[in-house]
This record gives structure tokens, C-alpha cells and sequence, in this order.
DNA sequence: AAGTGGTCTAGACCACGTC
DNA sequence: ACGTGGTCTAGACCACTTG
């Protein structure tokens, strides 16, 4: 009965069969918070695999956060709150879901520019090479949080000036028009002050803090450079939530 | 010659063995960046071991940064800001050593104290329960860099407020005199202005952006709090690295 | 003593990249 | 054709936890 739910034809392995099988009943609350999932021997018997393969399953939630495993006691289902906390590349429009948020954009400018010699140094790209710059005035709820200012390379993503942004998410777009996957992003966090634009745009005070982060994003095989984006919060409305592990 | 390198006997895994080696050669440049590591088989055979123990060793690199792979191709010495860029649970002593500066402390106050209604909400613990407050100024390369302060729950780590952490890492005290072994942190960051006491204690002017972090850490086990913890940074010397995964 | 996860072996077949 | 990493097997011994 359990056999049939995995099959060895498949490209996709056994262990990430068992895995998405085991995720689904977690998050089903087929098994409960805290309750003891079968152990590796166990999934091994059940499924007609070997331990090795069964445990690789358990080990690969445990690095996701679904699972907390003790030795000589037995694997377990997570806290719901550690399978959302952990850090991973997202776009505002997402990170204001998760908190609950309605995102909104305006969009203040999206046209293709040549690349200037601060651009081409961040990186790392030929300096004939064209690019999108898509500026934004992320809204919550309706009012304006944040600016951010992407710089697309165009060869990725041609005619993408010429998408409206106000009610699409640039990821989606990416991912949906072009078949761009994200693999990873680096990040800076800093703050800084408010200057003479932030304080036009998004309507507040001249010199009140701001969360300003800036980010190189790359495609899955983690070297080729996709985006360069530069994103302003106002402080008082925006704090970031990082889950740090061991 | 190289067998002579890891141990079977040492209660450390061999798999950990073979990773802390590649680790040192790769930071001590004996092998380049983009550098063909040694093939699994070829560790195997190396050090005698099976394949799926260099292995091992190879993916944990792989995870921590310092190594890329391509299949059908190898394993290759990814780039240095990678090796450094990943987020995870350090301590101010270790951040600073990761960027090349030289930590340092001025101990402020370490005392026992009652717990206020904030701490025991936020930390969710008995309002009987004493914890000892440490603050700290920290230096970067003897310079005042950010003010830390820590509480901490007295029962995991009694007569901590005897100890002189003018010259100790407190991450490394609760480790190795009190086999406290962290797992996990939540944090928050946000953008703030310095108040009077950021002023007076970090010599700088009033009203300049700080990078304000809150952070509760937690255990092995993932859900028993041992600290809960403020740091205030000057913004213009200390920015957030953050590496972002899909 | 029995069950659990942690480590390790010595093979195997596959898909992929290079020559 | 050959070497690489990716997956998988069917065992093994260990340290740890619980009854």
C-alpha cells in the first residue's frame, strides 16, 4: 500500500520522494508538532529502501527545518514557526504575504540604460552590456514602505521594459516570461538616513533612519549574475526577521 | 604519508577529519581559488576510506561555502566571500575575526538580576527565574564599535557573573564551563538613531544611524531559550553580510 | 535489551562533461 | 572511453536513550 507511493522509475530520487511525502503529512498535520515520525529503519521497511536512502530524507527535512532529530530517541516534527523563519531569497511582494501585508508597487521609472562603470565593477559584466532599470515605490497596505531600484541584465530578459510593474511582481515575470530560476542572492544591510528623494517619495522626514539593503542576485549554478537591486525601507515601519542556525 | 593525517580512532568522524584538512588547505592557499579538488574516489583511495566518507566531507564543504561541484566535471575551491558570507549563529569575537579585525571588550556590567515582565514575555520563562545581564562594549581592532547586551538565564550558567569577559568570548565560556551548546537564534534587525547613551559610551555624535539587532538563542534541542540579547553597531563601520539561498 | 540516530564500508548503476 | 558527481544498496559497528 505505502510501496506505491514511490517509484523507482521516476527521475526524481527516492529520497526526495520520501522527503515530499513526509513534508505534505506535516504541513496535512497528518503528524502532529513534536509527534515521532518513523525512523529511518522503519521508512526503510515501509517503502522498500534502503536505511541510507530513508535517513538521507530525514536529514535533508532536518536542514529544511520540518524535522529536529535526537540521537537514540527518534525523529520529530518541528515547530510550524522554524518552517517559515529560515532565510531565503524572496521578493517584497512574498515578504509582505508573510507578514501579512498587501504589496503594492508604483513604478517611477523602467527603461533600458547603458551600464555605467559602478555597475559593470559590481558585476562583473562586459561594459557594452545593456541593462533594465526598474524603479519602484513598494507599497503596504497601500502606503509607500520602501524604494527599490533594480538594474536587470537585459540579455536575460529582453523587452522587459516594457512589462507595467504596477500590478506584477518582477519574479514572477523572470521566472514565468523568461524561465529564469533564482539560485542564490548576496546582501548588505545597513542603516542609513533619509535623504532629499526618500523623503519626497516616500512622505516622510528629512534624517529619520532607514534600512537600506543591496543585493547581487545569481541564477541557479550560482556564478552567472542576474540583478543588481538597491532597496531603501523606512525604519519605522520595516525590521527584518533572520533565523540564524549553528 | 597521507594516511599518517586521519585518525580511525579519534572520536572525531573521519568524514570531519578529512572536511577540517580540505578546509585548511583551502584557506592556507595551497589549493587556488577555482581549483580541482580531489575526486571522491581519489580521497577515498588517498586516505583509505570509502568513497561515500570523502564524500561526505566534500558535500559539507559544498555547504558551508567553500566548495562548488559540477557533476561529471569536480569538485572545485569556490570564491573566498562565499566562504564568509553565509549566515550563521556567531558571536561578535567570530564576526569580527571573519572580517579581519581584531575583537575586543569593555565590560560595562555582569550582574545577577530580577527579571522584568518585558524579559520573562519575550523569553516566555517563570517570573521567579534571575538572570545575569552583561553588557559590553565591543571593539573592533581596539576601537568601540557597538554596545552588546546579553541576558542570560542564571540556572543554565551559575556564577557566570564571576567571570572577567573583558578578555573571554562569552559564546565559549557557556561551551566549555558549562557544556552549553546553542542551536538556533531568531533575530531581528532595524535601522535606529543614537541616543545619549550610544553617544557617551561609542564617543560619536547624537542622532546617527545605528544597526540595532535583537536576538533570542536557543539550544540544540531548538525550543529552550538560554539568551535573549540587544546589540546597537555604528552604522558607518558595520554592515550585515547576508548570503540568501532559494 | 531493544530501538534510535551517527558513522562507515565496498560495492553498483546512472547522467553528465571532456577528450 | 573515461572520469566526475548523484543515487542507491545491504550490510556493519558505535553511542545514546528508554524501558
Amino acid at each position: 500500500m505505502s510501496q506505491a507511493e514511490v517509484s523507482r522509475k521516476s527521475p526524481i530520487p527516492i529520497y526526495h520522494q520520501i522527503k515530499e511525502l513526509l513534508k505534505e503529512r506535516i504541513e496535512s498535520g497528518f503528524f502532529d508538532t513534536h509527534e515521532c515520525l518513523p525512523s529511518e529503519r522503519e521508512l526503510g521497511e515501509m517503502y522498500g529502501i534502503s536505511r541510507m536512502t530513508a535517513r538521507r530524507a530525514l536529514k535533508e527535512l532536518e536542514g529544511e527545518g520540518y524535522v529536529y532529530r535526537e540521537q537514540g530517541k527518534g525523529s520529530f516534527v518541528a515547530e510550524p514557526k522554524l518552517r517559515q523563519a529560515l532565510l531565503h531569497l524572496t521578493s517584497f511582494t512574498e515578504d509582505m504575504r508573510k507578514r501579512g501585508l498587501d504589496p503594492g508597487a508604483k513604478v517611477l521609472e523602467n527603461q533600458v540604460i547603458e551600464g555605467d562603470k559602478e555597475l559593470v565593477d559590481k558585476l562583473g559584466v562586459l561594459p557594452e552590456e545593456k541593462f533594465v532599470r526598474l524603479q519602484r515605490v513598494r507599497l503596504a497596505d497601500g502606503e509607500p514602505l520602501a524604494i527599490e531600484t533594480s538594474f536587470l541584465r537585459r540579455k536575460f530578459c529582453p523587452e522587459l521594459e516594457e512589462i507595467d510593474f504596477n500590478n506584477e511582481s518582477l519574479y514572477r515575470v523572470l521566472n514565468e516570461r523568461y524561465g529564469i530560476d533564482l539560485g542564490r542572492a548576496e546582501q548588505t544591510v545597513e542603516a542609513t538616513l533619509s535623504g532629499e528623494f526618500e523623503t519626497q517619495i516616500l512622505n516622510i522626514e528629512k534624517a529619520v533612519p532607514m534600512l537600506s539593503t543591496e543585493r547581487i542576485t545569481y541564477l541557479t549554478d550560482g556564478e552567472t549574475v542576474i540583478e543588481y537591486a538597491r532597496s531603501t525601507y523606512r525604519a519605522d515601519r520595516y525590521k527584518l526577521y533572520v533565523e540564524l542556525r549553528r
